[in-house]
RNA sequence: CUGCCCGUAGCUCAAUCGGAUAGAGCACCAGCCUUCUAAGCUGGGGGUUACAGGUUCGAUUCCUGUCGGGCAGGCCA
C-alpha cells in the first residue's frame, strides 16, 4: 500500500515539475507517514513541505496541485489537505481489510521480509566472562541480543548466536587463586585471601566441590577435579568449567540458545593470537618502547596508542579480542553485532583499530555494536548493589524464579538499549496488571477463549465476507495490523528490539478496546466470520511479535 | 580534565531515521461485570520535553554551550 501511494505520489509530482522550474524532484525522497490521529487520514506526506523550497511555491498551492495531480486509485477513498500542507490519503474500506487476507495467508511468516537475503550475520552476546553466575546486567544483554538474533531471522539474514568465553588472562587467574584460598580453609575475611579476590558465596561452592573431586559437565567441555588445593592448574580449570556450568543453567532457565561458544584460551593454543600479533607487526602500525609493543591505534581514531604485549610478556585483552573478531571475519560473516553492556564501550575503537591495521579488507564500521546501559535493581524501594568481587548479588536465576521467564525477558527487552534501566523486583514479581506483559498475553488469551466458543472452522474465515468490519475500533485494529511489518522492519534496521515490544502493547490495548466497545459472538453470521476473521488474524500477530521476543503466548490466563 | 550514553507527567517509560494537539502504564479522582476472561474498558486532573541559544515552513529529535546523572579513560576485562 505504501508502495502504491508513493508511486501515485510520484507520478503528481511529475507531471507538476513539468510546468514549473524545472528541479530534481526525481531525487525527492517521498516520505509517507501514519498519523497518531486518524483524523488526518491512514497515511500522509509532507511532499509538499519539501517541495515548497525548491519551487519556491507556499507548500499549501503545492499540495493542492499535488492532490488533483493524483491518478484515480481504487484503493484510495479520499485525498485532503491539511495543516501547513500535509496531504492525507484515506483508505477504502476494501483496502483496509485487505490486511486480514495478508495475514491468513503468511500466517506465522506475516511481518518478516527478505532483507537480509539468507546473508550470513553473526551475532555474540551475553560474553560474560567465566567468573560468577549471570547477573542482571547479563540478562539484559540476553534479553536484547535474543531478541536481535530473532528480529534479523525475521528479515531473512542466516544468524549465527554466538558466545564468548574469556577463559584466559588476569581474571581468571584471580578466580583462581580465589577458589584455591577457599580449598585451604581461607575465607574473605582472612588477611591471605586475595585483595582483589571473587568474595561470593559461590566461590565456596565450587572450593568444596573441588575438594570432593566431583566431575562438571559445561556446554562443550567437562572436567574432572584432582581434589589437591595446591594444584593451580587443576583448580582453574575446574573452576571455569563449573562456572560455565553455571551459565548454561542460567541461561538455559531464560531459555536462550547459542549456535557457537568461542574460547579465549583456544586462540591462544590455535595460534590464532599469534600469528594475528605477526600481521600487526608486519602491517608496520606497532612500535616498541618500554619493553613493551605497542599498536598506533592513533592512526584510526584512538585518543592513545595501546599496548598489546606487556612487559612481563603476555598480551593485553583487547589482542586475542582482535584474533577472535579477524576469526570471525574470515568465517565469513560480512556483518557483525555484538551486544555488550556500555561498560565495555572503550574496546569498540581498539577492536576496529586492529582490525583496520590489518588491511585485509574489513569495512571501517565493522564490527557493529549495540551497547545496553546500566541496569539498577529496586528492592523494598532500595538499590540492590550488584558486586560480584563483593559478593552481594542479584543473579538473573533467583530473578527468573522470582519474577518468571516472560516478564523478565520483557522487562529486559522492552527498552532502548542506551538509556538506563530500573528494574523494580517488588513492581515486576507482582503477578498485576502492574506487568504489561499480562497486558499482551491476555489480549491473547481472550481470543483463544472468543475462538473457542465460537467452535468454527478456521478454514472458513479465510473466504469471509470482510465489508462489514466498518467499526471505528475495527477500522484501528486493522490498521494497527498493517504496521506491524514495518516495526518489523524499522527495528531491525535501527537495532532496537524495544519498538516490537512497544507495537504490542498498542496492538493489545487496541483489542482490548475493541472487545469492549463490541460483541464479537453475534446473531448476524456474516458480522460475526468478519469479526473472528480479524481477532484470528490479531491473535496471529500477537503470536509473531511475542515470538520475536521469545515470550509465550499463553491460550488461558 | 577528556570521550561516550542519558535527561520527557509525582514514578517507570514511549514518541515510526525533523511533522500536525508530546503519548501509555502505575499512582490519584469518577464511572462500566445477570451478556464472548474486570490480568479488561471509558472519562478526568497532571508538561516551558533539564536550561540557554542556533539551523527552518516546523525541533523531544539536528548543531553549540551550560547544568545534572551514568560509564569509560590500567601494561584489568
Amino acid at each position: 500500500m505504501k508502495a502504491h501511494l508513493t508511486e501515485l505520489l510520484g507520478v503528481a509530482a511529475k507531471s507538476l515539475n513539468a510546468d514549473s522550474t524545472g528541479t530534481a524532484a526525481g531525487e525527492l525522497n517521498i516520505q509517507l507517514e501514519r498519523p497518531k490521529n486518524p483524523d488526518h487520514g491512514d497515511f500522509s506526506t509532507n511532499l509538499a513541505m519539501l517541495l515548497a523550497k525548491p519551487l519556491r511555491q507556499n507548500p499549501r498551492a503545492i499540495a493542492e496541485k499535488l492532490a488533483a495531480a493524483l491518478p484515480a486509485s481504487e484503493f484510495v477513498a479520499r485525498v485532503e489537505i491539511a495543516g501547513a500542507g500535509f496531504i492525507n490519503f484515506y483508505l477504502s474500506p476494501d483496502a483496509k481489510q485487505a490486511v486480514v487476507r495478508q495475514i491468513q495467508q503468511a500466517g506465522e511468516q506475516y511481518g518478516h521480509h527478505l532483507t537480509g537475503a539468507g546473508r550470513k550475520l553473526q551475532i555474540e552476546f551475553v560474553s560474560a566472562n567465566p567468573t560468577g553466575p549471570l547477573h542482571v546486567g547479563h540478562g539484559r544483554g540476553a534479553a536484547v541480543g535474543d531478541c536481535l538474533a530473532r528480529l534479523m531471522s525475521a528479515n531473512g539474514w542466516k544468524v549465527t548466536r554466538e558466545f564468548y568465553y574469556n577463559d584466559a588472562g588476569a581474571q581468571i587467574d584471580n578466580l583462581t587463586k580465589s577458589v584455591q584460598s577457599r580449598c585451604l580453609g581461607i575465607g574473605p575475611d582472612h588477611p591471605d585471601f586475595p585483595e582483589d579476590g571473587y568474595r561470593g558465596e559461590y566461590i565456596a561452592d565450587i572450593a568444596e566441590a573441588y575438594m570432593a573431586k566431583q566431575t562438571v559437565i559445561a556446554d562443550d567441555m567437562n572436567y574432572a577435579a584432582s581434589g589437591d588445593p595446591h594444584n593451580a592448574e587443576s583448580i582453574r580449570h575446574f573452576a571455569v568449567a563449573y562456572l560455565r556450568h553455571e551459565q548454561d543453567l542460567d541461561l538455559k532457565a531464560f531459555q536462550i540458545r547459542f549456535d557457537v561458544f568461542s574460547l579465549e584460551s583456544a586462540l591462544y593454543t590455535s595460534g590464532k593470537v599469534e600469528s594475528t600479533v605477526q600481521a600487526l607487526v608486519e602491517s608496520g602500525h606497532t612500535y616498541e618502547q618500554d619493553d613493551a609493543l605497542w599498536l598506533r591505534t592513533t592512526g584510526f581514531g584512538d585518543d592513545k596508542d595501546r599496548v598489546m604485549r606487556k612487559r612481563e610478556g603476555g598480551y593485553t585483552y583487547f589482542v586475542p579480542d582482535v584474533a577472535y573478531h579477524l576469526d570471525k571475519w574470515r568465517r565469513g560473516f560480512s556483518r557483525v553485532i555484538n551486544e555488550q553492556g556500555a561498560d565495555h564501550h572503550s574496546t569498540i575503537t581498539r577492536v576496529r583499530a586492529g582490525l583496520q591495521a590489518l588491511d585485509v579488507g574489513i569495512p571501517q564500521g565493522w564490527p557493529e555494536y549495540v551497547l545496553h546501559q546500566m541496569v539498577t535493581v529496586m528492592r523494598g524501594g532500595e538499590e540492590v548493589k550488584i558486586s560480584k568481587r563483593a559478593g552481594s548479588y542479584v543473579t538473573l536465576r533467583d530473578l527468573i524464579e522470582e519474577v518468571g521467564c516472560d516478564a523478565t525477558r520483557y522487562f529486559l527487552a522492552a527498552r532502548r538499549a542506551d538509556s538506563q534501566l530500573v528494574f523494580d523486583i517488588d513492581l515486576a514479581r507482582a503477578q498485576t496488571n502492574d506487568n504489561p506483559v499480562y497486558y499482551i498475553q491476555y489480549a491473547h488469551a481472550r481470543i483463544c477463549s472468543v475462538l473457542n466458543q465460537w467452535g468454527g472452522n478456521h478454514h472458513v474465515l479465510k473466504s469471509a465476507d470482510l465489508s462489514p468490519l466498518q467499526a471505528e475500533h475495527e477500522a484501528a485494529l486493522m490498521q494497527r495490523l498493517t504496521e506491524f511489518p514495518e516495526v518489523v522492519h524499522n527495528a531491525a534496521e535501527e537495532l532496537a528490539p524495544h519498538m516490537v515490544a512497544n507495537y504490542l502493547k498498542d496492538l493489545a490495548s487496541d483489542l482490548h478496546s475493541y472487545y469492549n466497545a463490541e460483541q464479537f459472538l453475534v446473531e448476524d453470521e456474516t458480522l460475526k466470520l468478519a469479526r473472528m476473521a480479524l481477532i484470528s488474524a490479531t491473535r496471529q500477530v500477537l503470536r509473531n511479535g511475542l515470538d520475536l521476543l521469545g515470550v509465550s503466548a499463553p491460550e488461558k490466563m
